[in-house]
Order: C-alpha cells, then structure tokens, then sequence
DNA sequence: ATAATTCAGACGTTATATTGCACGTGTGTG
DNA sequence: CACACACGTGCAATATAACGTCTGAATTAT
C-alpha cells in the first residue's frame, strides 16, 4: 500500500464536491492552506495527521470516512507471483496472499512444508488467533505441550499468544491456509 | 486539540512496551526509522498517514487504537469561561461546550436568543441531525415551512439538511442546548 | 462584450518530518 | 575490571509538508 494517501485525497475531494465547497472555503474552514488541499486531494502530498486532524473536524468527518480504502470488487492473487518468506532451509514456505493492513484485522497466507521438516514459531501477541486449514497432507501442530493432529479438509483454531510448532511427520508435502486475526486490542 | 499527535505516541509506547520491544526493533519491523519513533513516541514529531500507515501495518495495529484519545475520567465545564459566537447584533450567542472531534461525531452548545430575535440558520450536510433541548423560553423553530413551538423541558429533534430557521417570540430570554450528530457518511 | 469574481493549480519560501550516524547510559558476561 | 551489547536519545543533513502569493482559466455579473 505504498499509495495510501492517494485515497484519503479522493475521499476528501468527493466530499468537498458533494457539499459543493472550493478549495478556498474548505481552507477558511478547516484552517488548512488551500495549496496545501489541494496537493492532498491530487496525492501529491501525504499529510501529518495534526493537518488530517483539521481536515477531519472542520468537515465534521471520521477518520473513518477519510482513510477508508478503495475497495476494487474483484482481486485475484496468483501463488507464482508471490515471492514466499523461506525458511528452515527453504523446507517451509511462506506465502503472503492477503497482507494485513490497518483497516482489515487480519492477513492470509498459504504455507508449505516438506516432509520431515518442523518450525518452531514465535508466540504472537495477546489476543491473536489463528486459524489454520490444511489443505493436502497431514499437520502436526504443538500448543500448549499438547499435540493436535489436522488431516486435510480439517481445521485447527487456536490462540497464538503463546509459542506454536508446526510439524510435518508424513511423507508427503503438507499444503494449507492460515488466517491470523489480531484483535483490535 | 492541540497537542493531538501526544496521544499517538503514548498509544504507540504503550503498546510497544507491552510486547517487550525495542525502538531497533519497531523500526526494522515497521520500516520506520529508529529515530523517528522515539519523537513520535515522545510527541516531538508529527508523522505524516504514510508512516503512520506503515507502523501500524508493521505493528498490526487498527487506526483506532492508535488515534484513540485519552479520555479523563472527569471534565467540567464552565459556560462562563466559554468565548460565545454572536450573531444577530448579539442576540444570538452560541457558546460551544463540547467541540467536534472526528472519533465522536457530535457537538454540543448551549444557545442564547433575546426577545424577539429570529436566526436563519444554513442548511448542514446530508445526514446531520439536530436535537433541541429546550430550557427557558419558547422556542419556535420553522422547518420545512412547517412551525413548531418548543416550551422548556421539550426537546426537538429533526434532520438539518435543510434550511431553518430560530424564533424567540415570546417576551423572556430563550436558553437552549443543541446537540448535532454527524453522520459517519 | 467587458469587467469582476471565483476557482484550481504553479512557484518560491519556510517549517518540520524523516533519516543515518554517533554518543551516553545502563546491564550483564568473560 | 574490561568488554560487549542493547537501548534510548541528540545532532546534522535531507526530504518534503505547509504556507502565502501569483497566474490563467472558467464562470458570473453588469
């Protein structure tokens, strides 16, 4: 999201367009330079948030209103395209499909594990979950000193505040889907 | 809101405190210089959506949490130390007692109108809602050509995206509190 | 039609957000 | 004790956000 300004900028220029005000009221108001509006609405320029602050109460808008993204209605994410985080000697593959972002509390990836080969995960933060699909072969997965075993078309959920290993114990390669949620808090 | 951004920072120690992590850290994880943490945490530094953007993507962090106010427990107050906007040759005053600010999408004044006074208020955006508590006086209040007297104890409540229009046509001093609720879109 | 007004964008200047480097302060470890 | 290491902050350099002024185009008024 390396555009991210761009969309508070058309936020803010539709909602000036629907009230019908030019850049110079919308400056009287919000207290903000009218070159300065002007070079946000056209991306040009990113914001401190003390100025987005202004913008938000002299238009009376949430921040919410402000940041909230364009949604295009259809992405498709192809797995050859994604360069994958290796490790374990490039026996377990991570591939970010979805990637968190601010508004969207969570992130998606596809991961994959070679027979034999087990990683150790760091504990997430409080109040994380993950929720994990195998889609081909079978996941050994360790919480809590306790092992739990996911056969594909299963699914394991479990809170990641705490250190996690996965294991592949078969000998073919396990496939699956993770969703990790962090909560607001 | 002057001193906006302190917030941030406090929410952004605060935080990063609780999962044990240093400012070498938090930069090599959200790609924010080192350096520019530390004065945002300590409020030296306004940062620009981008970075701000990037933290909280780097953190998995939702805008919320790292935008919320510090709210104090306990606020008072005190009308007499309220700078009133007057209009009608200072037979209208409208003393604002609780500003607008974009997480709370209301604002509260109190109001004024002498004897006699008619205000011609503009119409406010799409959306905007206007609650009318009535505490000395009668109020008439014209919307939609249509008249509605409002007697002390009262409340009126109606859509403000359009024209209307303030009357005190009674003999005794009118004091009103107006809430106005901003819809988030 | 001409003048006046309003609008959006360009230019130059100032203020400040952002970075990399370096310094001082602890905190353990040999 | 000395050494290394991690942590937070200060400083100079740079990038860029923010502002005021001006210009040209479009709209409205007279």
């Amino acid at each position: 999201m390396e555009e991210f300004h761009t969309n508070i900028g058309e936020n803010i220029k539709r909602i000036r367009k629907e009230r019908n005000l030019s850049l110079d009221k919308t400056a009287e108001i919000t207290g903000v330079s009218k070159t300065m509006l002007g070079q946000i609405e056209r991306g040009k320029s990113a914001p401190t948030i003390t100025t987005l602050w202004k913008i938000a109460s002299g238009l009376r808008l949430s921040f919410s209103s402000l940041v909230s993204q364009y949604k295009p209605s259809v992405t498709i994410v192809k797995k050859k395209e994604v360069n994958p985080i290796v490790e374990n000697n490039g026996q377990y593959r991570v591939y970010p499909l979805v990637p968190y972002n601010p508004e969207q509390q969570f992130e998606i990836f596809s991961v994959t594990l070679e027979p034999g080969c087990e990683h150790i995960a760091d504990p997430h933060s409080t109040g994380v979950e993950e929720f994990i699909l195998v889609n081909e072969g079978t996941l050994e997965v360790v919480v809590n000193e306790q092992v739990y075993v996911v056969e594909p078309e299963d699914t394991l959920i479990f809170k990641a505040d705490r250190p996690h290993i996965y294991r592949n114990i078969g000998d073919r390669m396990v496939k699956c889907s993770i969703v990790i949620h962090y909560s607001s808090q």
